[in-house]
DNA sequence: GAGCACTGC
């Protein structure tokens, strides 16, 4: 600890921040910054007002493990002096004086005191990664800072490439560096661009195992020199490991020590993945063949070499087509140094990257696009609106990097179609609401409406479902029981109405069994994902009886069968919610067409429960949660009508007649989008 | 008859 790199500019800290409000901290990895800075300013007195010193995180885990730390550094009780604060975990007392939250959370405190005044220093740590969280805070610091100039301090860290602009950000603030403490990484560039990544990856990754003679040095040299593979998908991983262990099979005489080969992404159940933190067998080589959660969020130790397939998996939002799309695209130059530097964390390593030198410095871009321009902004925009201060105006709100125009207007657009903000652009009570619960924009108006409907309780669940949803479903290639795969599934269907009333019933039948974990395992539901429902769920609830003042029935119905009529009810409600996202069946296709500016032609997900009737047709109209296009455009997560037989539906039709859509009836919506746009792209309102 | 990178309130 006391060799911390960050120790020897502990003056220089307090006196810039002393003289400025605004301090941009270059600190690189293995710098102690996330553990020191706070301390440094809690014992040069930043605390003793009675308001504490804020740090935040991009992720939960780094919240807890960061403060547990500083705790332990301090000297003082978890939880009292020194604590953290993340979704449904407060470890605060009145005694905090040095606080780790989420990004994300801080946020949510704003929204309740704007100027945050119970904190004198608001660190932002990991603001190179420009999390959505950490761009906004960034742009409501630069607010905050001229309102409260006396008695706020804020901290930026952030990486060496981007210190410059985020200073420039805040009226050129001074920029302290301080040294890392990584061990030096050599890198070695391809002569050329690989036809394919992943054969390139196994003959580096081979040639480093036993086949390369300069490299086998090394390999007598330092045996347990670990190899940390880049790849952008579970796919490509599985195809990856799947032929490192033919390979090391193959060559296993003697020739080489023993080799590990393990997979690391997100979709591995936990345990699983924590198998890349237990260290290796004497005499043992391990080949870690990882996503990009290698990159920032898990560490792995004893990693000395990296191969860099320089791609990575994005996800990123159109706002003209109001669509999402899966594309693989090459790093940044950041994201490349990051890579690299996950070799030298322990002993100087080698990072080989499957691209040439030219690639890099000329290709490349310098950094990632920032997830705030990457996303759909409906959320962000109306927690702006709903912070009410005085004179924001979105399309000119001061972004570190802003958004398109396009992009806001298409979520100011989204917002008025659901009565969240008015033709003014000024929030409604309805908008206020919303932007009180932790949901995307389209789910918090779904519970309102339900709440109405008197379907609050269903309208919880699905709501609930859906925040967690991916990490639901085990991965969808289980190779050790193929044969599991194939036997029908003892889970509701969603009895004719589509995915959101297969995850209402899905939630039932756990919540009738108490929540056993058992089950989870049985029907092949993540146990962590459904606990994290029922945590969401809990959650969304508080705030409904909050307020609605107490007086709801959010309670789900244990025993009692779900009635046609709540299921209707709860439909009615996405429609409301979702009056952006239907589409409209195209003629003798089972394609359909989004009912949108743009009308885009979409198929429904493979993943879907929704299924076509007796002629081979799927329902004329159905509300879709998102559209993202990977191989095709698909809408995913739908509910619709469709026509059972009689002895399917007992005598009920769930067929969705176009009067039923309610507010979102084609020509009803059409319109008011054409307004919607009318006033949006031609407005001279205040935001 | 395809398929979901990673976070977070």
């Amino acid at each position: 600890m006391a060799n911390l790199p960050i120790l020897q500019f502990e003056e220089q800290i307090v006196e810039t921040v002393e003289r400025n409000p605004v301090v941009v901290i270059i600190g690189e990895t293995g710098s102690g910054k996330s553990t020191q800075l706070s301390q440094i300013l809690h014992k040069r007195g930043y605390t003793k007002s009675g308001r504490a010193i804020a740090v935040t995180q991009p992720r939960r885990v780094a919240a807890v493990s960061v403060s547990r730390r500083v705790a332990q550094e301090l000297g003082v009780r978890f939880g009292e002096e020194v604590g953290y604060a993340i979704r449904f975990e407060d470890r605060t007392s009145e005694k905090t004086c040095i606080k780790y939250l989420t990004d994300g959370v801080l946020l949510r405190e704003s929204l309740s005191n704007p100027e945050l005044n119970q904190y004198s220093v608001i660190i932002l740590d990991e603001a190179h990664e420009r999390s959505l969280n950490t761009d906004i805070l960034l742009g409501l610091m630069k607010r905050l800072i001229k309102i409260r100039s006396t008695n706020l301090k804020v901290l930026i860290t952030s990486a060496t490439l981007d210190g410059e602009k985020v200073s420039r950000f805040f009226s050129n603030c001074p920029i302290l560096n301080v040294p890392g403490k990584l061990f030096p990484v050599e890198i070695r560039y391809s002569s050329e661009r690989p036809t394919s990544y992943l054969e390139s990856s196994l003959k580096t990754a081979i040639a480093i195992c036993a086949n390369n003679f300069a490299l086998s040095e090394i390999h007598v040299r330092e045996p347990e020199g670990d190899i940390l593979i880049f790849m952008t998908g579970q796919d490509d991983i599985e195809k990856l490991v799947k032929k490192l262990e033919e390979r090391v099979q193959s060559l296993e005489e003697g020739s080489c020590m023993d080799a590990v080969i393990l997979p690391l992404h997100g979709s591995l159940p936990p345990e699983l993945q924590v198998r890349v933190f237990s260290p290796p067998p004497p005499n043992c080589r391990r080949f870690i063949v990882a996503t990009n959660i290698a990159e920032t969020s898990l560490t792995v130790d004893g990693v000395v070499y990296v191969i860099d397939s320089g791609y990575v998996k994005q996800r990123q939002y159109n706002p003209s087509t109001g669509m999402y799309s899966l594309d693989v695209v090459p790093i940044s130059r950041v994201q490349a140094d990051q890579r690299a530097g996950r070799a030298g964390r322990t002993r100087p390593g080698k990072c080989y990257r499957l691209y040439t030198s030219t690639v890099y410095h000329e290709d490349l871009m310098g950094a990632t696009v920032p997830e705030i321009q990457r996303s759909s902004l409906a959320g962000t925009v109306l927690y702006l609106k709903s912070l009410d201060l005085p004179d924001i105006d979105i399309l000119k709100f001061d972004f570190l990097d802003a958004p398109s125009t396009e992009a806001l207007e298409d979520a100011l657009k989204q917002l008025y179609l659901i009565d969240a903000i008015d033709e003014n652009g000024s929030i409604t009570s309805i908008g206020q609401t919303m932007a009180e619960l932790p949901l995307e924009p389209s789910l918090s108006r779904t519970l309102i409406e339900a709440n109405e409907y008197g379907c609050l309780s269903q309208a919880l669940t699905v709501a609930a479902m859906l925040s967690a949803e991916t990490s639901l479903l085990p991965g969808p290639s289980k190779s050790t029981d193929k044969k599991r795969k194939h036997e029908p599934s003892d889970l509701p269907d969603g009895s004719g109405w589509g995915d959101h009333i297969q995850l209402l019933q899905i939630y039932e039948l756990w919540d009738q069994t108490n929540y056993d974990v058992e089950w989870c395992k049985d029907n092949n539901l993540q146990v962590r994902g459904m606990k994290f429902v029922r945590d969401v769920r809990k959650q969304l609830s508080q705030i409904m009886q909050k307020i609605a003042k107490g007086s709801l029935d959010v309670r789900t119905n244990g025993r009692r069968k779900e009635s046609q009529e709540d299921y209707r009810n709860l439909r009615k409600s996405l429609c409301v919610g979702y009056a952006n996202q239907l589409a409209e069946r195209m003629m003798r296709h089972n394609g359909y067409r989004t009912l949108g500016f743009k009308p885009q032609l979409v198929q429904v997900h493979p993943s879907s429960v929704l299924k076509t009737d007796e002629e081979g047709m799927l329902p004329n109209y159905v509300v879709y949660h998102e559209l993202i296009s990977t191989t095709r455009p698909f809408m995913r997560n739908l509910s619709g009508g469709t026509v059972l037989s009689e002895e399917q539906t007992k005598g009920e039709n769930p067929s969705l007649p176009e009067k039923e859509i309610g507010v979102a009836t084609p020509d009803d919506r059409e319109s008011r989008i054409q307004a919607a746009r009318d006033r949006f792209l031609s407005r001279k309102t205040k935001g």
